[in-house]
DNA sequence: CCGGCTGATTGGTATAGACCAGAAGTCTGC
DNA sequence: GCAGACTTCTGGTCTATACCAATCAGCCGG
């Protein structure tokens, strides 16, 4: 084949994860090493791993190295599922850390559910792993009216199971939307990773059955980290 | 600031464009300028320019250089509007070259329909454009039976259209997956942009209200031409 | 046995230069 | 005036090298 190198060895290394995934145990050996192997430089090498983790096939922890991604998540943003609902059951393990928990403004939030700019919200930040990886970090905008001391009483759990028992609130609209992104500098390391590295980014903007707005919810996923999924019946 | 220049060149070259959008036509000027520039290498420049191409400010064209990405096009896969419709809508110009007419199996459709391996089908590629850039490509593949006559009829028409109006097909189920991806050499070739670019992959399976197979549905996107938006109504 | 220090390793960033093939622009001859 | 040949420009690829800062593993001392 009269391709350039580095796509020659994207396979080539391609072949060689496969081979040796249990071996290595997730991680690739280091750059120089494979470069060497290779007999080319880190900078061609650079460019067959980048390529492999554009497909999803392997990604990188800031400064510690290459790692084989597993399987994507398969995710259904259309549905009220819990993240650790349908994190376990596709066998994996969920968790969650809180990283901010305050109150105010948002205006891209507040555009979003129809308020004035400086409507103040109960903002949540979190981060979520999956089998120990963190896959995305999210920001939930909360109208206070909806939830008081939700600020309070909120250490983690499933945000829309609180709205649906303690308030008993029905999230009938949603409008939602999908844009492939670069991960900012903040997202990327809270996400521990490069900045730039490329993301998903998903907003949903909740409404009850009567039009009030609920809810505004930004997540920043690696786009590794997905297979998003929606079954549909019925003509629309 | 003390981050790597790389992120600095970056920021300069985001209001760089924003001021002279107008006066370079769209088209940045070439790398070896651009470089001059800002006393730097073409690599780091290259660099700077990835992060950009990564946010979907810009993107390149095969060996033509660096174009500034117009608006992203909204898109409901779950609505069945066809391709011509929704971007006029938007006030944009669509287009459809037909790439290939042809008769043969596909396993991975015939899996998603719960169809033998075998099954043959009647294949559509067509490449579709917005504004004279071409945005994606798609492979369509519909059970013969379900339309007699097809390739000799299709030349570039809404294959949705033709379904309902011509077989009277009422497109009642559909489970659609969406993945990042980078694109095969193939793809990106029919795009004209590099083989790894980032694209969006959405594939469709789609069955009538009696849950007989009618066709599926393989689209690569760029990632940066399109904003995936989709909007309920009651709960799920 | 645990915790902090330390040095080797490794990924992230950057420079300087080179060659090739495709695209674009120019020139020429009919 | 136009088609075709030629030249220039430009992006795509690659080499070789270097330095920094974060990480990690191993050592040392309490």
């Amino acid at each position: 084949m009269s391709d350039a190198y580095y796509l020659q060895l994207t396979e080539q290394l391609r072949t060689l994860i496969d081979q040796n995934a249990a071996l290595w145990e997730g991680k690739l050996p280091a750059e120089r090493s494979l470069a060497e192997r290779f007999a080319t430089t880190r900078v061609t090498l650079r460019q067959a791993l980048s390529q492999l983790e554009g497909e999803g096939l392997i990604h990188r922890s800031n400064r510690r190295g290459w790692f084989i991604s597993p399987a994507r998540l398969v995710y259904d943003p259309t549905r009220d599922a819990g993240f650790n609902d349908y994190v376990r059951a596709q066998g994996r393990q969920p968790r969650t850390a809180v990283l901010k928990l305050e109150s105010r403004a948002h205006p891209p939030a507040a555009r979003a559910l129809g308020l004035p700019d400086d409507q103040p919200f109960q903002h949540i930040r979190r981060r979520r792993y999956v089998d120990d990886r963190a896959v995305l970090v999210e920001s939930l905008w909360v109208v206070p009216e909806r939830a008081p001391e939700l600020l309070d009483i909120y250490s983690g759990q499933s945000l829309w199971g609180l709205l649906r028992e303690r308030w008993g609130h029905y999230l009938a609209n949603r409008s939602i939307r999908m844009v492939s992104e670069a991960l900012s500098p903040m997202d990327a390391e809270e996400l521990f990773v490069a900045p730039g590295t490329a993301g998903l980014n998903i907003n949903r903007a909740i409404l009850d059955d009567q039009q009030r707005p609920i809810e505004f919810d930004e997540e920043h996923w690696l786009h590794d980290s997905l297979c998003i999924s929606v079954e549909l019946s019925g003509q629309r």
